[in-house]
DNA sequence: TTCCAGGCGTATC
DNA sequence: GATACGCATGGA
C-alpha cells in the first residue's frame, strides 16, 4: 500500500500523485458522471459527495474538501493506494500492453460504488458513451442525487419514461427490485468467488457476462474480472488469439482498461 | 438514410 | 451449445 504525498491548503487538498492523468481517468468510458470543465478540470461525484479537481502536472488540487473525506473516500476511489508505475511495469512485459501503458500512461482504476456501477453498466448495454452519460445525468437530476434502489423499485418502465433509457428501463427496475427484496445482496456478492459472483448477477433480467463484469471490476474492485466489449473483443481477436499473456494475470481487468483506451483512439 | 454503440433475452436448431 | 434476430435511442 503506497503512502500518499498531500498536504492541507485551507479548504483545498493538494496532491503529488504520478501514474494519474485526469482525461484518461475520468474520461475513459469507466465512469460517467465525470464533466470536464474550463482549464482541463473536472466536476463530477462518487455517488452522492461532489469534487471539483484541478490538475497542473503532477500536481492535483482536490477543491474544497477535507482531509478526512479526501483520505476515506477520493484516496480510495481513486485507488491512489495502489502503484499503477508497478503494475504497468508488470504488464509492459507483453508488447501489445506496453504500448497500451505507454499510450496513455495516466489511466486508474476507479473504484466506483457497487449500485452506481452497476446501474450504470446496465444502462451502458448496446448504447455509446456520450448516451449512457445523457441518461445518468436525467436519472441525477430527477432525483436530485444518484437514487438508491429502493427508490428505483417503486419505478416502472413507464415512469422511467424521462430517462429515454429505451428497453435498458425494465432491466434496472428488476435489478432495484432484486437488492431491494434482498433477493440479492451486492455486498455478500462482492464477498463471494468470482464465479458465483457472476452467477448471482446474472439472476438480474438484463445483466449478461459483460456487464456482470463491469459490475465486479469497477463497483467491487474484483481486478480479475475482464469485460469483453466489441472493443476487447477486436483487441483479443488481433493481438491475443491465444489468450491474454501470463502477466495479466490477477489484473485482467486493469488490462483491459489500458486495452480498450488504446484500440479505441487507435481507429479514431 | 443507414449504421453503430462498453449486450442481452428469446427463439430455434 | 451455438447462432440469429429484435430491441430504444440518438449521434455520426
Amino acid at each position: 500500500m503506497k503512502s500518499l504525498d498531500y498536504e492541507v491548503k485551507g479548504k483545498d487538498i493538494v496532491l503529488i500523485q504520478n501514474d494519474f492523468d485526469l482525461d484518461e481517468t475520468l474520461d475513459c468510458g469507466q465512469a460517467f458522471r465525470w464533466e470536464k470543465v474550463c482549464g482541463g478540470a473536472y466536476k463530477g461525484y462518487a455517488l452522492n459527495t461532489p469534487l471539483y479537481i484541478t490538475a497542473e502536472g503532477n500536481e492535483f488540487t482536490f477543491h474544497d474538501t477535507d482531509e478526512q473525506t479526501f483520505l476515506a473516500l477520493w484516496a480510495d476511489y481513486l485507488d491512489l493506494y495502489t502503484d499503477y508505475g508497478e503494475i504497468k511495469r508488470r504488464l509492459s512485459c507483453d508488447k501489445t500492453l506496453a504500448a497500451a501503458c505507454s499510450y496513455a500512461p495516466g489511466i486508474r482504476l476507479i473504484k466506483q460504488d457497487k449500485w452506481e456501477a452497476l446501474c450504470s453498466f446496465i444502462i451502458s448495454q448496446n448504447n455509446n458513451i456520450p448516451r449512457i452519460k445523457g441518461i445518468i445525468s436525467r436519472l441525477v437530476e430527477h432525483y436530485g442525487c444518484f437514487p438508491d434502489f429502493r427508490t428505483l423499485s417503486l419505478e416502472t418502465a413507464e415512469s422511467l419514461g424521462f430517462l429515454r433509457a429505451g428497453f435498458r428501463a425494465k432491466y434496472i427496475i428488476d435489478a432495484a427490485k432484486k437488492l431491494d427484496t434482498n433477493t440479492l445482496d451486492l455486498d455478500e456478492i462482492c464477498a463471494m468467488p468470482i464465479g458465483k459472483a457472476r452467477e448471482k448477477l446474472m439472476q438480474i433480467n438484463g445483466v449478461g457476462p459483460k456487464v456482470a463484469e463491469c459490475a465486479l471490476l469497477y463497483g467491487m474492485y474484483r481486478t480479475e474480472a475482464f469485460p469483453v466489449d466489441v472493443w476487447i473483443k477486436r483487441v483479443m481477436e488481433r493481438y491475443y488469439p491465444n489468450g491474454l499473456p501470463e502477466c495479466t494475470k490477477g489484473i485482467e481487468g486493469i488490462a483491459q482498461q489500458y486495452l480498450f483506451h488504446y484500440i479505441r483512439n487507435l481507429e479514431k
